[in-house]
DNA sequence: TCTGGGGTCCTAGGACCC
DNA sequence: TCTGGGGTCCTAGGACCC
């Protein structure tokens, strides 16, 4: 920084305002309703039905009766009698969400999306000789008024603090965070408001006497760094605002892709269990495919009714992409590890995914029915491709399918 | 009808090898 | 004749994010 502020970088993070509740609002409004549900206490929230009744996201109102996003919709109506819920519909996200990239991708070649409804945009060769801030608030504006939802937007030099920054006072402000406002700005909050710092660290953070985000960056490096490891030099640096992380706009390729589904009641079988888990094996494999990807690994996670989670996996000696093949493993793995508990959630995911299939040394009759596999696979997924997810499915597939909201193409 | 679903990264312990 | 010890792979679990 020594060098002068023509070596520092220029960051902005847009952050969509209520992303699921607005942009249902503004879907709704499309389709003709009159009520703006971002004028009302209104959330979305899942199927309680299904044992999916939790809050995904609040309007302003309904934040001020003290709802918080994750808490259970039956303890959100105890705060406010009168709350309205509305269920998610992804496709629309996923809609808005590619309008917003759109319209920010005008600004910079160096843009990562964070999240459905977050962008890190790196500005530091696109400025054109205008002022980082001004272009910030020119995004607000047009956001506003070109596509009708609202964003805030954080102004820094490195990615932690423009999140730190866009998450200050809502809605649609602009918020600047740069060196010298660290400790007027960050370090008065609370700890557990600095990014990375969850429930879990908080408290103990707190038996240390750190409270503030203040308290953590004053407080000796190297002792932080022994109680917390590598978790702990990453905290105390964020906490003094150092982060040298890059923007990065190429999207990585999935380390991995799993589906989870809480089912409808509690499950206490097998078979019960394993005709949910063919199901899983289907869609799993299927973005698998899409990906083109093939996987090393298998995992089988488990929630018993009294929500303690356990997981087990297999490693294979290949890469696989095969509904069958995945399913069969994901059975054995299963069957070793269910031991008669009532069951809430069941999920699979595979790990350790590779571009190319590590060839199993297979005989020939072997092989042959591996071919015949494939073949089913691949047509399949293109009945699926041309008319959709469900057009093609096996009658457990169909049951669990309505447990399940697809979220993604 | 109390507590979703999709990810990433880190840690710790045991097996195994030299 | 107890007590090495470093490195890697695999597994289970946990923390965090949106």
């Amino acid at each position: 920084m020594l060098l002068g502020d023509g070596m520092e970088r220029q960051i902005l993070h847009v952050d969509v305002n209520n992303a699921f509740l607005s942009w249902t609002a503004l879907d709704m409004l499309k389709n003709g309703e009159s009520l703006d549900i971002r004028t009302i206490p209104a959330v979305i929230g899942g199927d309680e039905k299904l044992r999916h009744g939790i809050v995904l996201a609040k309007s302003m109102s309904a934040k001020s009766a003290g709802i918080v996003t994750g808490e259970p919709l039956y303890q959100a109506r105890k705060k406010c009698p009168t709350l309205r819920v509305f269920s998610s519909n992804f496709k629309v996200y996923r809609e808005y969400s590619n309008q917003l990239y759109e319209l920010l991708c005008e600004y910079t070649d160096k843009i990562e999306r964070f999240s459905i409804d977050e962008c890190f945009m790196d500005m530091t060769e696109f400025l054109r000789g205008r002022k980082l801030i001004d272009i910030a608030y020119e995004i607000g504006r047009r956001v506003r008024e070109e596509l009708g939802f609202t964003v805030n937007v954080g102004v820094a030099h490195n990615k932690l603090l423009a999140k730190m920054a866009s998450d200050f006072s809502k809605p649609d402000k602009v918020h600047t965070l740069f060196r010298e406002e660290i400790p007027e700005k960050m370090w008065k909050l609370p700890v557990g408001d600095l990014f990375m710092l969850g429930k879990k660290t908080v408290p103990k953070l707190q038996l240390l006497g750190i409270k503030t985000i203040g308290d953590l960056a004053r407080y000796d490096y190297r002792w932080i760094c022994y109680r917390f490891g590598k978790f702990g030099k990453m905290i105390w640096e964020y906490a003094n605002g150092i982060d040298t992380s890059e923007v990065v706009s190429e999207k990585e390729a999935p380390k991995g892709i799993g589906n989870s589904v809480t089912l409808p009641r509690d499950y206490e079988s097998l078979e019960e269990l394993n005709s949910v888990l063919l199901a899983l094996s289907e869609q799993v494999s299927f973005r698998l495919r899409k990906q083109k990807m093939f996987a090393e690994t298998v995992n089988v996670q488990l929630r018993t009714s009294d929500f303690r989670d356990f997981s087990h996996q297999k490693k294979l000696n290949h890469a696989t992409c095969s509904t069958s093949e995945i399913y069969q493993v994901a059975k054995g793995i299963l069957e070793e590890m269910y031991r008669q508990q009532k069951i809430r959630l069941i999920g699979l995911r595979v790990d350790h995914l590779t571009d190319k299939p590590i060839q199993q040394v297979s005989l020939f009759d072997e092989k042959t029915v591996n071919e015949k596999q494939e073949k089913l696979d691949k047509a399949v997924d293109a009945l699926k491709q041309k008319f959709g997810y469900e057009s093609v499915m096996r009658a457990s597939g169909m049951e669990t399918s309505r447990m399940m909201k697809r979220k993604d193409e």
